[in-house]
DNA sequence: CAGTTAGTGTAATACCGTTACATCTGTGCG
DNA sequence: CGCACAGATGTAACGGTATTACACTAACTG
């Protein structure tokens, strides 16, 4: 693989029920296939991120789960769905936003890379083959050996530019 | 440039003080050049940040000032200083741990690009020409316009492996 | 020396995330 | 069937991070 992303559709108008549906589907065959459970509380969590490209807060989540099941939801109903999602590879969370967003392709493992319009607030997503070599590189370099790296590309998406 | 690093200060034992003490000047140095004011708070938040080259948190900042000066320190005291210092390139805000560091190459226009040791919690900053290029290389590819990067590569340091 | 701008002090509040403990649900097994 | 167990959820309380708003002071500018 040399580069895969979801760019066009986090940054461009689209049918986003079938990025949506997609994403629902795959995510049930993948814990199926892992033997864990998706259960409702994770399953409508994971419907929430899904809603748009754009990363959601912890506590906007409260909120919209809250408004969906019609009574109060407190922090770790949300917090122990996102953290199962998580480690799931499900979702990514996006620390400089301390907010999550759905990942497009988690069957596959990969390093984190999201491009982020400062505009628009959407975010994408990257593998880069090449660039996970040039990471790989420079650390050697410096002697350094890595276990995970987490890269925010910030700026304008070729629509709001 | 091809690779800028204080991956052996950040990582070994050595003279912290002289460390310190170097910023500190270049700080005093690069402020006046601006003709922007390294007030007394500002200086003593910087002061504390540089006395390891590990991450502080911002509320450790404020116990550790309100320490130095003798009375109760506010947030937005602190967070102000963190501003200013973050706007003159002379810290840098690591997002994965809410958390501040100085920069050893303030002078220098560049991207983030950090080597964090989960061992050791020490962080070192890189610079490096080949990796600007293959981020830069990887969003021209999704038709994205870079404006900043941040980079976070985590893992065990040459000391701690 | 008056007007203006930059910087600081303080209180209150909002936002993000965790701990601790009780309860429930489903599954396997004697 | 009924028990034991592990996984999942409900709830209250709390801790860490960051911002807003407003009053006040210090330092430049004319």
């Amino acid at each position: 693989m040399a580069l895969i992303t979801n760019t066009r559709a986090a940054h461009r108008a689209h049918d986003h029920e079938r990025c949506r549906n997609a994403a629902l589907a795959q995510a049930r065959g993948l814990c199926a296939g892992r033997g864990v459970r998706l259960t409702p509380s994770r399953a409508a969590v994971l419907g929430l991120i899904w809603r748009s490209h754009h990363p959601v807060g912890a506590y906007a989540l409260i909120d919209q789960l809250g408004a969906q099941l019609g009574h109060r939801v407190l922090p770790p109903t949300v917090y122990r769905a996102l953290d199962f999602l998580l480690a799931q590879g499900l979702i990514h969370r996006i620390p400089s936003r301390n907010a999550f967003i759905g990942c497009p392709f988690p069957e596959v493992p990969h390093h984190n890379l999201f491009l982020l319009c400062r505009s628009c607030g959407g975010v994408a997503e990257c593998s880069a083959d090449q660039l996970d070599q040039a990471i790989a590189a420079t650390a050697a370099r410096a002697g350094f050996a890595v276990s995970a790296h987490n890269l925010e590309i910030e700026g304008l998406c070729r629509q709001c530019q």
